[in-house]
RNA sequence: GCUCCGGUGGUGUAGCACGGUCAAGCAUUAGGGACUCUCAAUCCCCCGACUCGGGUCCAAAUCCCGACCGGAGCACCA
């Protein structure tokens, strides 16, 4: 080592220029910078997996999943793919309050098409005797107590880190109002269950933290038949334990959450997972918060959860979004702890790539003038469907001297009388005071190029994400086919019905 | 205010655990061009970044300290 150093020294003692002179003389091949090899995005491994690994996504059933919540997934079940193992589907609907019954069906449909791959599934709710069994444990070992306290004065005593007159009380007390809790015998908010921490930590939010409430709400899985919950932070301890955790990953919020959960890990003796905290993703100008959807399409602003305004996988889905999308974007995301914004363009763009040499064009023209052309000749033309993939094949058109054609407003009028334009595939046509005449055949370089629908007949209605709509023309041919098509010169649409789509994106 | 986390081009990231191969890679976007009967795709070119200030070191995007900025949480949501 020491002759390493001395060696490195003396070469840094030579100047930048004296250093090439001899490394051209000497060893020319260290010259050569070598081609990198293009960098392919890949999730990092992860620590102590042994060849197997136990994985869970836990999305609490207030609605469908959204953009946010596919990270989450994706993530995951890249992780139980790579590895081998397990991946656990949790409904976290320990909160009756807080629950869209819905969403119990949507949600694995939503996982099924992201092509998440769910081992198992497993509600929360129906596990509330497990939960009661774990809190009994802790109370008796003199972890958890029952606290009649105001919620205010509870809260005012952890701040100046000072227990509660409950915290010592006997075991007894605190077993016996934890059984009256459950049989129903107390009212909301007459008293809570609190796991005892560390009342100096100094996060106030990690001291002695409430685990169990009392709720008087029916849950829409069971009815009355329970009245007291846990609150997430126990209920996911206990799970992340029962199920056989290996590794959690999930979003940077849950830091905090993960220090207070540690405490049932350490009171019972239990190995942790792994964790991991991605960073937070803003995404503008995106819908996303249940609340505000659900209020949305009760007072009939949105459609439904799918609306194409919202950020639900459903939404995307009925935009034509591709699923392979969603698990390139969140693996060139990553899992660093950064929060970052969702770029709208490089997701667009990663789903282009996906259907552009499988979508079949298809001209469509917007607030649409329909030309009588003068001296327009009998012709038979076949369009390509596709401008390089021949097995989309063609379409074909028989043009009459009387055949009206539909142009875009937006093209066509800006021209001056005389100005001429191509009608792709077609014929040269100029502008004239009457309307419109023949101008050729032959295709002239540099002409602007426009889409046209002839015989126009077919009324065809686009959707935007915005919440505006086009309107215009659409070849007949829209009726042979489903699902995507680009738009010439406008985008790509997901077919509808025969009357109207969905934009995609440019 | 307190606790924790983080800051690489317009955007998303790679690199940071083990300082030298990084005068910083990739993608996207903007701009220019080639090609093209789509203002698409493809190909080529080009603009553009290590938050700042100290420190350690022969050498710092990488380690240390501070500042600044941003985010999350702060107690009966998940």
């Amino acid at each position: 080592m020491p002759e390493i150093s001395r060696i490195i020294s003396e070469v840094n003692s030579l100047s930048i220029g004296e250093q090439q002179d001899i490394a051209s003389q000497e060893f020319p091949e260290i010259l050569h910078k070598e081609e990198k090899a293009p960098q392919e995005h890949h999730l990092p491994d992860l620590r102590n997996h042994n060849g197997r690994v136990v994985m869970r996504m836990a999305p609490s059933p207030s609605g469908p999943l959204h953009i946010g919540h596919s990270r989450m997934a994706i993530l995951n079940d890249e992780y139980v793919k790579r590895y081998g193992g397990e991946l656990i589907l949790r409904i976290e609907d320990t909160n009756p309050a807080n629950i869209d019954p819905f969403a119990y069906e949507q949600i694995p449909r939503d996982l099924e098409w992201l092509g998440v791959r769910v081992d198992r599934l497993v509600i929360q709710s129906d596990r509330m005797d497990i939960y009661y069994n774990e809190a009994r444990k802790l109370i008796e070992m003199g972890k958890m107590y029952a606290c009649t306290c105001k919620t205010e004065d509870f809260k005012a005593k952890l701040l100046k880190s000072i227990a509660c007159p409950h915290r010592e009380q006997d075991i007894a007390i605190s077993k016996e109002a934890f059984e009256n809790a459950i049989s129903g015998m107390m009212k909301s908010k007459e008293a809570a269950f609190v796991v005892k921490t560390d009342l100096d930590h100094p996060n106030p939010s990690v001291r002695d933290w409430i685990a169990f409430r009392i709720i008087d709400t029916p849950h829409p899985r069971h009815g009355a038949k329970y009245h007291l919950y846990p609150l997430m932070n126990f209920s996911v301890a206990v799970d992340d334990h029962l199920l056989g955790l290996t590794h959690v990953i999930r979003g940077k919020d849950h830091i905090n959450n993960t220090e207070k959960q540690k405490y049932i890990f350490r009171y019972n003796g239990w190995a942790l997972p792994e964790y991991y905290h991605y960073g937070l993703v803003n995404f503008p100008d995106v819908i996303l918060k249940t609340s505000i959807i659900k209020k949305g399409i009760q007072a009939g602003q949105f459609s439904g959860w799918d609306d194409i305004r919202l950020g639900t996988i459903m939404a995307f889905r009925k935009r034509g979004y591709r699923k392979e999308t969603f698990r390139k974007y969140w693996i060139d995301s990553g899992m660093r702890e950064i929060d970052s914004e969702f770029s709208k363009e490089i997701f667009n763009s990663i789903n282009k790539s996906f259907i552009d040499a499988i979508t079949p064009r298809l001209f469509f023209v917007k607030n649409p003038v329909i030309l009588n052309i003068a001296k327009l000749p009998e012709s038979a033309i076949d369009i390509r469907n596709h401008p390089t993939n021949r097995d989309l094949g063609h379409r074909h058109y028989d043009i009459f001297p009387d055949t009206k054609i539909a142009v875009s407003s937006e093209d066509w009028a800006p021209l001056k009388d005389g100005d001429t334009v191509r009608l792709k595939d077609l014929c040269n046509i100029r502008k004239t005071p009457d309307g419109a005449e023949f101008a050729g055949k032959d295709m002239i370089k540099g002409l602007q190029i426009v889409q046209w629908v002839p015989d126009p007949e077919l009324r065809f209605r686009v959707y935007r994400p915005d919440g505006t709509s086009d309107s215009g023309f659409v070849e007949k041919y829209i009726l042979n086919g489903d699902g995507l098509f680009q738009f010439e010169r406008y985008g790509f649409v997901n077919k509808g019905s025969n009357d109207e789509g969905y934009f995609l994106h440019r």
